[in-house]
DNA sequence: ATGTAC
């Protein structure tokens, strides 16, 4: 067998962690929320941990925890199915035209993207100006969301935005971009996830976690790692709503995705086109039930991305960096698992006081993209070098393809 | 990451 491509950390309680961090930097700071996580009574095997790994809240970005009989909401996150989507068109690079400004124009103007588009407060009562197919997508999706609001009316909050928010990006590091790959060929991809009602959901069960814990005496090593167990009172309630957020998620990047299509064949000169010659679309925050040694287990992916054999997964660099077209190798060391992306090396604010102006437009200088002092924070050096995440990773995915953004919309 | 309160 081939020697082993990840390092083991034994800790003195609970089970080991296998860390694929070989060439990688490793945070004392993660390293101790991992080994919180590992000594819990229900993890299964092991914590495997992917080498984009960073602190995060309660469970470290770029980790996989396989439970058995419980799970933790707060390992999941508020930002519930987030994750990638992107499509490889028969465009080819010589079919664009000159200035991308245009066809970045077009993008901005077809999806809703930053905070308060579509769903604020402000526009309730946006139900009429929907679009036929999101209303479909609705229709679809609603009715599992009304059951569940009948068992917790405090899960709708005040304002009403799950279906306005359907073919929205969001803000944050939720992006859309137009790349080429290694062959010149055009792609499209974009990074969001569910929204507001996937963060209500998300932040209103971890809150109810919480509860729990105080309500059962259970001690937790991190507030943050309060989880339910299976049979308990909301366990098959946060099953059903984490799963439908997910889907609420997948659905939202493919209606968006749907209208860049549409957006970019707006662009003036440019040919007719095809879209979806290959599609990809992943979450890289989820939970999923899935079979592991020979045993049904929950799978949480904190900022990692499902890489079974034959499984397509993306790796987005960040802005100005190489992104990756993947395919697993399912390696059953990881539960089937590769990171999510480069992985951050600072925090946003340390990447705001760290880099200038003039350092983000150096970066960034072959892409169509912002730079303003508002985007600072996603600038590349905030990052882990993404060849050295894929290095760390060979034995868990193959690259299919190398992808470099010429375009890129920031929410 | 997000909605809301400040």
């Amino acid at each position: 067998m081939a020697s082993e491509n990840f390092n083991v950390i034994k800790p003195d309680k609970g089970v080991p962690i296998k860390a694929w961090t070989r060439g990688v930097p490793l945070e004392p700071e993660a390293e101790q929320q991992l080994r919180n996580v590992a000594q819990l009574p229900f993890i299964y095997k092991h914590v495997a941990v992917m080498p984009d790994v960073h602190w995060g809240i309660g469970a470290t970005v770029g980790s996989v925890i396989p439970t058995l009989g419980a799970i933790i909401p707060a390992a999941v996150g508020v930002d519930i199915g987030c994750g990638m989507m992107a499509v490889q068109t028969d465009l080819n690079a010589r079919d664009l035209p000159e200035n991308l400004k245009e066809m970045r124009r077009n993008i901005e103007q077809a999806v809703p993207h930053g905070r308060t588009h579509n769903g604020g407060p402000r526009d309730k009562g946006a139900w009429n100006n929907i679009p036929t197919r999101q209303r479909n997508v609705w229709e679809r999706l609603r009715g599992v969301y009304e059951g569940l609001l009948e068992r917790h009316p405090k899960l709708q909050g005040r304002s009403v935005n799950h279906v306005n928010h359907l073919g929205t990006l969001g803000g944050g590091n939720h992006f859309i971009e137009v790349c080429l790959d290694e062959s010149d060929t055009v792609w499209f991809m974009l990074h969001s996830g569910s929204r507001g009602v996937g963060n209500r959901i998300g932040t209103y069960f971890i809150d109810l976690a919480k509860q729990d814990m105080r309500r059962w005496h259970i001690n937790v090593p991190d507030k943050d790692l309060a989880y339910f167990p299976e049979g308990a009172d909301h366990f098959d309630d946060y099953v059903e709503a984490v799963e439908w957020a997910q889907d609420f998620a997948m659905t939202n990047r493919d209606l968006m995705m749907q209208a860049v299509i549409k957006a970019v064949s707006l662009t003036k000169g440019l040919r007719k086109f095809k879209a979806e010659v290959k599609s990809v679309n992943c979450h890289h925050n989820y939970v999923a039930r899935e079979n592991h040694f020979g045993k049904n287990i929950l799978v949480t992916r904190k900022g990692a991305v499902r890489a079974r054999k034959n499984d397509l997964g993306i790796i987005p660099g960040s802005m100005g960096a190489q992104s990756f077209i993947v395919r697993g190798l399912e390696n059953e060391n990881s539960f089937h698992s590769c990171s999510h992306g480069a992985g951050r090396v600072m925090s946003r604010k340390a990447a705001k006081r760290k880099f200038s102006l003039d350092d983000h437009v150096k970066a960034t200088e072959n892409v169509e993209c912002r730079k303003d002092l508002e985007v600072i924070d996603e600038t590349p050096g905030a990052y882990k070098s993404i060849l050295d995440v894929m290095n760390a990773q060979k034995d868990l995915v193959e690259i299919v393809h190398t992808l470099r953004q010429v375009v890129c919309v920031k929410g």
